[in-house]
DNA sequence: GTTCAATGTTAGTCTTGCCGAACTTGGATG
DNA sequence: CATCCAAGTTCGGCAAGACTAACATTGAAC
């Protein structure tokens, strides 16, 4: 069955299940889902069932929602056309890797598989997206190894910045005005839990920022071994479970 | 109302109701429209009154369709979506001026605004799509003066390629399989009404190609007034009913 | 171990866009 | 000018995807 058999809406499901897991082992829930889709629990409960009918994923009710091997597949040729989506924006139209969630939400489902061929082709095959999040070749895709949340990163040390959450566009569009984006390097200066007024240092300027939860949570990062007393081991004490990176 | 506030399906109506008195004064008719959009007359019938009551087109029971100025107004931008995608398709992703139809008719509804700017920008604000059809600026375009249907076209005269509809696909990847194109020159050695192995000088080549009933009202050309003893002038003589040009 | 609030599910309804079947209209034909 | 048939319309129904309201389950707190 190809993607294009699919509706829209089961295709964002799936989309929506497989990153939801691709940063977290957090299993996803109904609220959760609702949220993200923009709906009521009583749809999302009507669409997973419609969903696991299809064979594209498994729940037993009340239970939790797991994809099978072939909605993954389904879900990560969502999650690649989206990210491609983003990059062709970015390069050849120019706009901001802050605005361009949204037109992919869209254009995701309308293109043709010779679209996004053409434009993988015209891009050169790239493997990241203007956020940082990596570009799915054909099959599943490995998650990045050894990134973090940016508020479970050890103060002081030096991290670059290796993803930022597209889910939120307000919040891009502030990460984007003060220059805190993809690659960009960045040291805290002060102890956790961060706040809405955090102190860092970013491209050489002492600014405060917003780190709060919300914010905390979006940006990605790998510590760099070089500056960092602590390398890539973190300690995991944090309030929403997430798992931690080790050494 | 802006053009988002609209159905995909309430944008094709509209589009294609105006398309249909660019090139031609015949009034649009349900069973045509219902052949068009690839559904039944009975949800044409629905549709148009929906679009009735919305203010968008007149219609009379029984009577003629006619678009409002806000109608108008609607379907103009839609048209100036698809021809400015086909031209970037084109232009900016290499796909062949015969196969982006398809695919323009599924962007135009996902595309937004910015992007149809950043388009237009992008490409340098074009004036005519591959196809030959000019590309609404903003508001209402003048239909291309003086072009007739290459069935209308008196024979030995040379006429220049202004427009090729693109409503068949099929019929688009023959044309340019044998070189007729927007803008190409070409000479007809018989008389009317041409037929499927009609004899053409096309960039000095004889050839015999299909020029049947579709294939020959597809193409519009312009009458070269240097080789053509008619000018302009043309006699209407169709089993259609379409309208001639005249001096 | 009970309780109860949060989470998830079921049931019934609405809207959109489509269909087929049956009916109406109007103009071409004789 | 009466007829008839193609074109157009009306009507009931269906599927998808959304909603609200009511009901069920889970598990955490006491």
């Amino acid at each position: 069955m190809p993607v294009s058999d699919l509706t829209n809406s089961a295709q964002d499901y799936l989309k929506l299940i497989w990153t939801a897991t691709e940063w977290s082992t957090t299993p996803i829930t109904v609220t959760v889902l609702a949220e993200r889709m923009g709906v009521r629990p009583s749809t999302v409960s009507d669409s997973i069932k419609k969903l696991k009918d299809q064979g594209l994923l498994t729940h037993a009710p009340y239970g939790t929602i797991e994809l099978t091997p072939a909605g993954s597949a389904h879900a990560v040729d969502m999650v690649r056309r989206h990210r491609l989506l983003e990059t062709f924006l970015v390069q050849v139209l120019g706009y901001g890797w802050d605005e361009v969630h949204d037109e992919a939400e869209v254009l995701e489902h309308a293109v043709s598989d010779t679209m996004i061929e053409r434009i993988d082709q015209h891009l050169g095959h790239p493997t990241r997206d203007p956020h940082g999040d990596p570009i799915p070749s054909a099959d599943g895709q490995p998650h990045r190894p050894g990134a973090i949340q940016l508020g479970h990163a050890e103060p002081i040390s030096e991290v670059t910045v290796v993803r930022i959450s597209d889910a939120d566009p307000a919040m891009l569009r502030y990460f984007s005005d003060i220059g805190l984006t993809p690659d960009a390097q960045l040291t805290i200066h002060q102890q956790r839990p961060y706040t809405d007024t955090t102190t860092i240092t970013l491209s050489g300027q002492q600014k405060n920022i917003d780190l709060g939860p919300a914010a905390s949570s979006a940006v990605w990062v790998t510590t760099s071994l070089i500056n960092s007393r602590h390398g890539q081991e973190h300690i995991v004490e944090t309030t929403t479970g997430e798992s931690s990176a080790r050494k």
